[in-house]
DNA sequence: ACAACATACAACCAATTGGTTGTATGTTGT
DNA sequence: ACAACATACAACCAATTGGTTGTATGTTGT
């Protein structure tokens, strides 16, 4: 049941492995967008695009906000954030800063 | 057949989101490992270890280097920077700098 | 020379993914 | 009031993924 650090990593770059989903994200980054308004934008289904945004969603990539009868996505740009830490993280491994301090702050925490 | 920077950043995301492959990375990225020094350290099969290696290697993470018989991969940290180059790109949409010249600079290219 | 080792890859399998259409449930504007 | 709209989600499907075992092919150390 523990939602591990490795487990929110998993999903982090899980959901940016899909164009389409780096796009919406993109969109969302710059400001609010229903999901109507996203799916519109691409040559696929609205369900499509929805479930798009669910997975981001539950990555924690974007939140939604009720208006009315729509939900506005805004992206959120800490989780970004948390996902470049991660890479700054690696690169502080090959610079051998970590060493075995490494141990105790990667993945099974 | 046109590699875009889309198919490497889907490649490259994909790659990092599997657990098993993030932990290979960041052993790869301290020094040489032979696949089966790689392999000893996880609960699966050879083949299955050397495959996620052979992932990593398609994303441009790591690279090898025959030695003998065995293969010596070491981890890119430029790759490893290309990516943190896409999120800064995405950070930088927040803040609103880019606009309109990310169309330029984004997805299709 | 050759047995043991290191790697690569094929064939297979169950689970997951990215798409589809259809249906249910709220919300709104006239 | 109610038709139209916005969303969520179920059921389905083909393709991909992450694992397995087995086999082929080099390379090495004695």
């Amino acid at each position: 049941m523990a939602v591990t650090s490795a487990d929110r990593a998993d999903a982090l770059f899980h959901a940016l492995s899909d164009r389409t989903r780096r796009d919406i994200l993109r969109r969302v980054l710059v400001g609010e967008h229903s999901v109507s308004a996203l799916a519109a934008g691409y040559d696929m289904s609205f369900a499509a695009v929805q479930k798009h945004v669910a997975v981001l969603e539950r990555a924690g990539l974007l939140t939604k906000r009720r208006h009315g009868r729509e939900q506005l996505a805004s992206g959120d740009v800490e989780a970004v954030r948390s996902v470049a830490s991660m890479l700054e993280e690696l690169e502080a491994v090959w610079r051998g800063r970590i060493d075995r301090i490494d141990a105790l702050l990667t993945e099974e925490n």
